[in-house]
DNA sequence: TAAATAGTGTCTATGAGACATTATGTA
DNA sequence: TACATAATGTCTCATAGACACTATTTA
């Protein structure tokens, strides 16, 4: 893009080039952040402090910055994304999985303006949960269970998108390595087993669950770790994730 | 959302509300369009007539249209597309496989200005396609093999939106129905199954093949329609996709 | 009758699911 | 020693891939 060669009459062209003033919409980033805690998969809401949706949960989320003048396009919509990440976590877009889900873009999504919101979703390592809540800002935020999302009311259209998020983890746990973003750096065969379960909502099989593990350590894609972890029984090998 | 029952204060909010004037950015829908013809995968571009990218070919598409007040918010992302692609091709979204693809917001993917793309990916059936040329506005429209794609100058990121739609039709090929939107209404299983090597450019096994077809015969997503394909050798069964 | 292609059958390897069994630690 | 759970093994079934073979039409 920016390393092609501009024709001198495009060049002149941009020069004098002024955006026609029809109306545009604002766009929003809106961040559907799980983490896993108390052996619940959970999203993480925010209370609204102003209408509309006043005191109802919402995903966190903000607008892209755009800058004035074509010299000053603004921050990539992936860096919005991740900047309201930290934003609302204090954790840095590196340490945290991130992937765009799906744009809403509604006519009447949202009843003050015309409102696109970009969706992404984030996963969030358990051992990094606990620091989220000191990040957030004023807003009150909360760990919510996916179960119990049910009985709340949650402002707009984020209930569809919490949704289609739970839809999209659950449809890739199996096929990518999505579960690793869930699992501290270093877990046993059970722990990221019952992530898997958490996860489908459904019991794992732990023998063929370690046989699929066995697959993946001979490809290469997880290694033993060092040491063991204690539980109140047999000890179990601890391994992680390569790169 | 709309069904929802405002509080008072919130009533009151809202017929107050004035929008910040923050920047905003444009907001465009860019349709990558397929079809099979000729043996091949092809996709519909158009000759850029205005600047930047004045000659090169790019996909068709076109600014989301949002209205002036929170009364009047505009047309449906959906819609959006949708209208889109008729004035692209003069064929009705009813008739069309539609599907959003992913949104691209690099800051300075336009050089005129801040635009965020919402892309999506149709497919037309064979017999549609060649309406489409008459239907198409004074741009210069044609449908371009997708291997043929790599010599031409593409505008915008739009080479990588036509490779994140062929990424994307490619793993849904096997595991959903949108095969059915690439051929004809009736077809035969050797006509299916010359579109799945055409996408995915790999020989498919008549005989594997057919076991899978027979599979959805079983299970009622396909059934048998009336008369035979006459070829130059033997005919065919002649099947149709249900509903 | 020959050529072409629709349609069938078979063998093997792989992975999933269900489930029994053994091994090794702690209380 | 009892208990918990990590770790292993086995049986069956469904599906994919490779490929040989039969059937039916046209030229």
């Amino acid at each position: 893009m920016s390393t092609r060669k501009k024709p001198d009459d495009e060049v002149a062209y941009l020069e004098n080039y002024r955006a026609k003033d029809y109306p545009r919409p604002s766009v929003a980033v809106d961040l559907v952040i799980f983490t896993i805690a108390d052996a619940q998969l959970r999203v993480l809401l925010v209370k609204r402090k102003e209408h509309p949706f006043k005191g109802s949960w919402a995903l966190p989320g903000g607008f892209v910055r755009v800058g004035e003048t074509a010299a000053d396009p603004g921050e990539d919509l992936e860096a919005a994304a991740a900047r309201e990440l930290e934003e609302e976590t204090g954790l840095s877009g590196s340490r945290v999985y991130l992937e765009q889900l799906y744009t809403f873009g509604k006519a009447n999504r949202d009843p003050r303006m015309r409102v696109i919101s970009v969706t992404y979703f984030a996963l969030v390592r358990p051992d990094l949960a606990p620091l989220v809540q000191a990040g957030g800002d004023a807003a009150q935020a909360a760990w919510f269970h996916v179960d119990g999302l049910k009985k709340l009311e949650l402002a707009f259209d984020h209930r569809d998108i919490v949704q289609m998020a739970l839809t999209r983890i659950r449809g890739k746990l199996d096929d990518s390595p999505l579960a690793f973003d869930l699992v501290p750096m270093t877990f046993t065969i059970p722990e990221l087993r019952h992530v898997h379960a958490i996860v489908t909502g459904l019991p794992q099989d732990p023998g063929n669950f370690r046989r699929r593990f066995n697959r993946m350590l001979d490809e290469g894609l997880i290694e033993k770790a060092p040491g063991k972890r204690i539980t109140t029984s047999k000890p179990a090998t601890v391994y992680r994730f390569r790169r």
